[in-house]
DNA sequence: GCGCCGAGAATATGATCAAATTCCGCGCTG
DNA sequence: CAGCGCGGAATTTGATCATATTCTCGGCGC
């Protein structure tokens, strides 16, 4: 046996990365939090070298840390660290967001007012995986309009790295005490003013990382 | 029998890994050459798992390409890929010179001019090989001094990236060819001047970039 | 306090299964 | 009659699993 009945689709080492992927980006797992690879093979119900490989994938991203020689734990970030992924972000990110200006379509500008909604539904409801998720696909969605998919790539990565003490600040604080700044990148876009695109991203990049740095143990 | 008698220091899939990335970086692997597991395994001696793993790191690096489902191959650079590159590349590492400018000691610059000369005697020498170790070394060894895991490690990734093509760029051109702008940056490191740094490394990137794109197919 | 021992966890191996690619022969068409 | 395309079988290759081996960590005895 070697797929599950019918699902001959996504191999399984795929399904495994996603669902881990998501529960990084989405607050599934605290930060220090060991993370073992028989535990996850009982929870995901998936076989042992399937996630072995995609353990190996996400450690490659900086997404775990491998610490000492045979453990492997959700990364507790420092001061130096969320130092460096705020210049690698504001390094990346606005200049995605000018790409994004130049080829932004109306209906991609829609569908983002359509995410950055739910986003607002979210933060109104105290749903805070909601604002995670959206928030997230907000950033997705306009990297995707960016069709960059290096930049892309990278920056994926960076956020694979704070998701997980970002979930713990906003825990912490409270939805409500979330800011929404994408309203300033929306006018952006729909102007079509890479400038003003890329400044609004930095600024929400900054924002979002003090948050992160404020929050430190 | 699991591990070489007596060799418990560094796990296996980690050895593939770093004998796979030096083959991409200096040149033995040639852009779409196709990858195949059991041709590794026999070439290198190692078990089935730890080449799997070491690939899986390297996709998740982009250095190598899930080409379909099945298929891994080296990657074949294009224009966009290549601009691209060069963008990350021109946001990232003039920031780790400029970070180097700071930090750098004398014992620093002594082994920076070290391996400067390395590269030139290659450069003299023909030596294409060496020209790529050197040079490679000269960049991870700055990355080193900047003291920025994370950021280093993106650029890292970007070098896997380009390097086969890199390797192919001056195969053709020859060494002869090859400036060494290395100088302007030791000077500018030299002089603890950050700015100056940074404006030589953005000039090293782009120049040599360029090369690279100007060899496409 | 230090070293030894056992339990648990991770690494590595090889076998095995499934899918895709390739290649070859057959029939069809010009 | 020769060239071309197509269908299927064989081979190649990747994915998964069960298991053996080794390493680390924690407790226990000296």
């Amino acid at each position: 046996m070697k797929d599950r009945a019918g699902s001959a689709g996504p191999p399984a080492h795929e399904v495994v990365y996603r669902r881990l992927r998501e529960m990084i980006l989405f607050g599934e797992m605290a930060p220090g939090q060991p993370v073992t690879i028989q535990g996850l093979v009982s929870d995901l119900g998936a076989g042992m070298t399937p996630v072995r490989e995609a353990l190996r994938r996400l450690t490659a991203e900086g997404a775990l840390d491998f610490r000492g020689n045979r453990r492997i734990i959700v990364p507790v970030l420092d001061a130096a660290t969320v130092s460096e992924l705020t210049e690698a972000r504001v390094a990346l990110e606005p200049r995605l967001a000018q790409r994004a200006a130049q080829r932004c379509s109306a209906a991609d500008l829609r569908r983002l007012a359509e995410i950055d909604a739910r986003l607002d539904a979210a933060i109104a409801g105290g749903d805070l995986r909601g604002y995670l998720v959206e928030n997230h696909r907000f950033h997705a969605e306009l990297n995707a309009i960016a069709a960059a998919p290096v930049l892309s790539g990278l920056v994926e990565g960076l956020w694979l790295r704070f998701g997980p003490s970002l979930r713990v600040v906003c825990g912490r604080l409270g939805t409500q005490a979330l800011p929404d700044r994408h309203k300033d990148l929306l006018a952006a876009l729909d102007a079509g003013d890479a400038g003003a695109a890329a400044a609004a991203m930095e600024a929400d990049v900054v924002q979002g990382m003090e948050q992160i740095a404020a929050g430190l143990p």
